[in-house]
RNA sequence: UCCUCAGUAGCUCAAUGGCAGAGCAUCCGGCUGUUAACCGGAGGGUUGUAGGUUCGAGUCCUACCUGAGGAGCCA
């Protein structure tokens, strides 16, 4: 029985296995919260309604001691959820220690205590439905991709170079030889897309980035579509169907936990489709109009994101980048080549990019010289430009950082909120 | 890598260069409807570390350590 369907059993007897949450004493009188994962619920035990033992044996109990209670469920008007729990028997599993109690009081902490803490914070309410809303934007991107005939090929996080830049990898010892968690799955992405037509891959990815914003983790998991015949029109449409499918869904499904964030679900009812398409050129001029100060050619800063997003109540779609500063597999748009074919999307409300994406260059000799250009080591990678060698198709797909959906979904201040357990650069515990 | 800020009781924070404190938590007592319950009492300190200035340093100075916020870079 769980405290989620505590609803279906009013009047019922019913045994609740869980944690206690908080503890309040009325003299004969005592209101146990009791949590089990699915939910919390107040339970009510007068000294009379159960043995002599049970009741001195609840009295003495510390905060998250582990128990299981039985007793009758009754609708109740003063009950934050609508019931309580009219204690009959009460057995403790685990009976937390006064001389080390539990940490975590209901009053305020600083972030860097509860960070020390985080595998005992990730039972507080907050974490709690943080947690379940990844739980089900995670889901819903698997159910997009199933339901629009996407095939899952996950690609591996041990790997031989980068894909993107050499200075930001993690290196590990692969018995003789070096090798380096992945920073995209992006490069096997489009081995598969030449395979399987329209796939993803949903992994964890790494970045030595010596970072420190609310943005940044050094270990984030991303969803990277890739798609055969792809232009950078059908990449967008991609990345705003995604999107709204997974606003959409956690609205339908995560009205609570929304709440429990206290989060304006009137912004996340904003966003329908379509989403702005601004092009890059575009974006400088509205950021300098806005008061920004940015320099033509240079990728747009973090001030410059919350300028342009501050413009528009659902996110906006920045194509057309200058080809300097994106990555070297980018196709360059025909009409400006100097220009390349790729998409960054950035949520509203100055939570930044989200989505990453372009079309990819398909032409050997093209891709040759970009590598070449950026100085990267052609040999680890020689099995990317076979893909070009054998029925070079034109292609794209986006990359989309989930912390950060999720972020901004549920009003994060950081994306380490986002995560059970978050890597930083100065934090790799607990 | 750079800039800024912080470190005092388990937690959140006070303390003009002059006796190291409060609330919560813990323990004891009281209360038959509490909602971060309330009321009374008790215990709890190498003020991050190492130096320095001073009659006297939690407070001022130097270095270091740990962490937080941000920049650049990125999803």
């Amino acid at each position: 029985m769980a405290v989620a369907q505590i609803a279906a059993h009013a009047g019922k007897r019913v045994r609740l296995r869980g944690w206690l949450y908080n503890l309040r004493e009325s003299g004969k009188l005592l209101f146990p919260i009791l949590r089990d994962g699915s939910g919390w619920i107040q339970g009510v035990a007068f000294k009379k309604a159960l043995p002599a033992e049970e009741f001195e044996a609840l009295r003495g109990l510390g905060q998250e001691s582990s128990l299981e209670v039985i007793g009758t469920v009754r609708a109740d008007a003063r009950a934050p959820g609508g019931f309580e729990l009219d204690i009959e028997h009460v057995t403790v599993l685990q009976a937390v220690s006064a001389d080390e109690p539990y940490p975590i009081t209901p009053k305020e902490h600083g972030i860097e205590f509860l960070l020390e803490h985080r595998h005992l914070w990730l039972r507080s309410q907050r974490p709690t439905a943080v947690l379940k809303i990844r739980h089900e934007i995670i889901k819903a991107v698997r159910d997009f991709f199933d339901a629009d005939g996407f095939v899952l090929a996950d690609a591996p996080i041990l790997t031989p170079a980068a894909c993107e830049g050499t200075s930001n990898l993690f290196e590990v010892e692969y018995f003789d030889q070096k090798a380096y968690l992945t920073q995209s799955g992006q490069l096997y992405a489009e081995a598969a897309a030449m395979a399987l037509g329209k796939t993803y891959c949903f992994g964890p990815t790494f970045r030595a980035e010596k970072s420190k914003t609310r943005r940044h983790l050094t270990e984030f998991w991303m969803v990277e579509p890739e798609v055969a015949f792809a232009t950078l029109d059908d990449v967008m449409h991609l990345a705003e169907r995604l999107v709204t499918c997974v606003v959409g869904r956690v609205l339908e499904r995560r009205r609570p936990e929304l709440a429990v964030l206290e989060r304006d679900v009137a912004k996340l009812e904003a966003i329908q489709m379509p989403f702005p398409r601004v092009s890059y050129d575009e974006a400088v001029e509205r950021v300098n109009a806005a008061g920004g100060g940015m320099v033509y050619g240079t990728d747009l800063g973090g001030a410059d994101e919350t300028l342009l997003s501050q413009q528009f109540d659902r996110p906006v779609m920045v194509h057309r980048y200058p080809a300097a500063v994106k990555a070297f597999y980018m196709q360059p748009d025909p009409e400006r080549p100097e220009l390349a074919l790729c998409v960054d999307m950035l949520a509203p409300e100055g939570y930044g990019e989200i989505v990453g994406g372009s079309q990819r260059i398909h032409d050997r000799e093209l891709l040759q010289r970009r590598i070449a250009e950026h100085k990267l080591p052609t040999e680890p990678i020689e099995w990317y430009l076979d893909l070009r060698r054998f029925g070079s198709v034109p292609h794209g797909g986006f990359g989309m950082g989930i912390e950060r959906v999720v972020g901004w979904i549920c009003g994060l201040e950081h994306v380490r909120e986002a995560i059970p357990f978050p890597r930083t650069i100065y934090r790799i515990q607990p």
